[in-house]
DNA sequence: CGGGACATTGATACGCCTCAACACTCGTGG
DNA sequence: CCACGAGTGTTGAGGCGTATCAATGTCCCG
């Protein structure tokens, strides 16, 4: 981990189907306006976490809130007989580090190269009460998350697995960078360990999920990080 | 469904965990300031629901964001392929009726008599932005929601559906009224379908497994809907 | 060329979903 | 008072999907 000097980046969070929207950009940002931004900087910090490096651990004392500027963020939580859940990707505009009773709740670990900002928690609450605006910005992050959660709740729920592949790869291709749209392809920034954590499955069901998508022609691996994918066949996947 | 007439009844939030705790009662929630109160009551209505009654269905205009007085509410959310997957039950000092777009994302329903406070999305924003702290209980109860969705997300995973019976019954004896602590008795509001669509299972599996655990003798069923639990040995289920 | 990390493929066992039949409780009405 | 039905919960038999263990394949880096 490496601290930088100098300004913050423009900073904006993910509000994705936020209503009314106020200041909400096309692609479903909340943009932080320049006051907000200056106050923030007197107490936030700018990181940098190389790939796989760890950012914060579970049971841990939670000092920070973090945010996304560039990167693909790890959150997972391990349950006391062994098994690792992942609990979600982030990307580019969302905030993490959720903690109960001053300890964080998961684990977080930088998948690529991480930017990030952090906030001491402490000095961001009292910074909340003096700014009301800031407040409405995390409310708004903290109900996107919410949404999202809900949205995994009901992927992983899925009793057949090639749902859950099916789902969680056109999740992918709607909300993370690395999906090149003209090609329809697909670049994994996560392991199949990941992929498998997060599904609730095993590494070797996703790898032979992967084949049978392959047999239908919905999925194609260039190899084994990168996938063509036929977005509408997947989507009659979830339906059936 | 039924308004009542007259004053709010004092309101207070579930938050669960959240720190720094200012105003946070011993059992963990968040009551409202008088003047608060005042405010909202000049925005809000008091709402009455039979058992089995619909509050609200799933991409319907949402109007209003719910607050539980008193009462069981199950919020569940249809797929396209017809399965129907519960995303949490809520009770007293719970918020509800998470919105996208403008639209509701699931369903609502009462389990039992239900009276709720009714606030009008519209007017909640703009009394927010005057009453910051008002908007800061939902920001902490939107929090305590996000902590809710993920300990459902990690009890749903559990490949074992012993486990994630045994933490569903230990989830109700510690958050839900009806679970007499002397006599270790769980009074459970739902029927069978609501908690396997709560888990992602079937009714019969359901069924099964609380036999399972009779036989291992952590559970007892003294008639379908009450039963007798062995806390400890419940909790041994989930560290296996 | 080796070693390690990661991905795929194979064989097997078993847990759960499905369909089906049956028990139980409750209300209604004969 | 009993008969009936609907709603709900339990139990049984069978087939299928996935976890598990193991072996093999692939890529990258020293």
């Amino acid at each position: 981990m490496q601290i930088l000097a100098g300004p913050l980046p423009p900073l904006h969070i993910r509000a994705v189907g936020d209503w009314p929207a106020d200041r909400i950009d096309p692609d479903g940002y909340l943009l932080l306006a320049d006051e907000m931004q200056k106050q923030l900087a007197l107490i936030a910090s700018q990181v940098v976490y190389l790939p796989k490096e760890n950012i914060f651990t579970q049971a841990t004392v939670a000092k920070y809130i973090y945010l996304i500027c560039k990167g693909t963020v790890r959150v997972s939580h391990q349950l006391e007989d062994g098994r690792s859940q992942v609990v979600a990707f982030y990307n580019a505009g969302d905030p993490f580090g959720l903690q109960e009773s001053g300890v964080y709740l998961n684990s977080a670990d930088a998948l690529t190269e991480c930017y990030l900002v952090r906030v001491p928690l402490e000095q961001l609450h009292s910074l909340c009460d003096r700014e009301p605006r800031l407040q409405k910005v995390f409310l708004v992050g903290a109900m996107a998350q919410l949404r999202m959660s809900q949205r995994h709740l009901l992927l992983v729920t899925h009793q057949r697995i090639i749902k859950r592949i099916a789902g969680f790869l056109l999740e992918c291709s709607c909300q993370m960078e690395g999906f090149d749209a003209r090609q329809s392809v697909l670049t994994l920034i996560m392991d199949r360990t990941d992929i498998a954590d997060y599904l609730g499955t095993s590494i070797e069901t996703v790898s032979r999920t992967l084949g049978k998508l392959e047999e239908q022609k919905l999925v194609r691996r260039l190899d084994a990080r990168r996938l063509q994918l036929d977005i509408p066949g997947l989507q009659r996947v979830l339906q059936q």
